[in-house]
DNA sequence: ATATAATATATCACACTGATATATAAGTCA
DNA sequence: TGACTTATATATCAGTGTGATATATTATAT
């Protein structure tokens, strides 16, 4: 079974939403879904006109006298069943590829220092990330509005992921230093 | 600045450890180190020809009577220069896509209960799979010979960031089944 | 004896990333 | 006012990485 596009149904569950430029879907994915998702204009323009081409989106054409135009996209009834069919699908298994942990393994030939470093980097990285994510939490919490929308259990569980998982690399960050060091005196 | 080829720097470290052909690169990524990374055969063998091009790797061909001929590799002084740079360098970030929260945001169009039944799935998917790595980390931590290398701290911290993913996500997955169940009861 | 799994290399289409090119409009600040 | 920067908007390219498939031999199991 060849990798699906997922691109495609981002697309398509954003324009589910609301009508979009391609612009206005990646800037989407820039705030509202950055803590799980990403996507390249390299990859959102071509989709577009695949999708349009496929019948599972149309195009209008927006002309502000003299600005650039927008080529403004909206789901059709094909392309909303299509984006149910695929939420109903098992999600695929995708590979890991962690590079601090490759590094990592590799790392004995190089000074600790260096490695402990790196991981104090890291380590901050995901403490600004968590702080980020609380202070979304926090928010979205005391948004009455969204609190009555269907879409909240499900909006909160991936505020919570990556929660969790901000706190779990951090503690992880702070055992393996700890670690390293205690091996290094031992030595 | 361009992505670093990254699948250059796992063959350079796993050459580095001994000399070997791509299949045993794909063997051993399969194998010591799936936990945290992946490579495929569609990769390695180009990869494999650029490094012998650019002097990073020698290749060896052995030849058993009869038997299918075997490319054998082994790192030069300028490839391990190369291996050790990169060691040394920061980790780059690599952009989230993670299709089950995205799933997940778009979820509010289909019966709960299938989002439910995924969630049950994919539980238990990391219930098995943190299994296997508390499995690897007795068998580890009971060998003495693995004990005294100086790779030790680096390798264990491997195993224990997969024990701590597998444990978060497993439980996030039952708290967001809680939640979402308990929102529907209440609808 | 036959089927299946393991060894071994190679290539292809496609998914996705990050950089760059191009052009206009709006805001900043000296 | 002019110069600079940022935001809006679309498009394309080279390169990284994935998953499937093709091919051929050897070893193992039923």
């Amino acid at each position: 079974m060849p990798k699906v596009n997922k691109t495609k149904y981002a697309i398509l569950g954003v324009l589910d939403m609301r009508p979009c430029s391609g612009y206005d879907i990646k800037k989407f994915c820039d705030s509202g879904i950055s803590h799980f998702w990403n996507e390249n204009f390299g990859h959102i323009y071509p989709v577009l006109k695949e999708l349009e081409k496929e019948g599972s989106i149309t195009k209008a054409v927006e002309q502000g006298d003299g600005k650039p135009s927008r080529n403004v996209y909206s789901i059709t009834q094909k392309g909303k069943e299509e984006l149910t069919q695929w939420l109903l699908q098992p999600v695929e298994h995708s590979p890991a590829r962690l590079e601090l942990l490759l590094k990592l393994y590799f790392a004995k030939s190089i000074p600790a220092a260096s490695m402990i470093e790196e991981l104090e980097r890291v380590k901050e990285k995901h403490a600004q990330r968590l702080e980020t994510l609380l202070k979304m939490e926090k928010l979205f919490l005391g948004n009455e509005t969204a609190k009555s929308d269907a879409g909240f259990p499900f909006w909160l569980s991936t505020l919570r992921y990556g929660i969790y998982d901000a706190e779990f690399r951090i503690k992880w960050c702070e055992e393996t230093i700890t670690n390293i060091s205690a091996h290094q005196l031992g030595k």
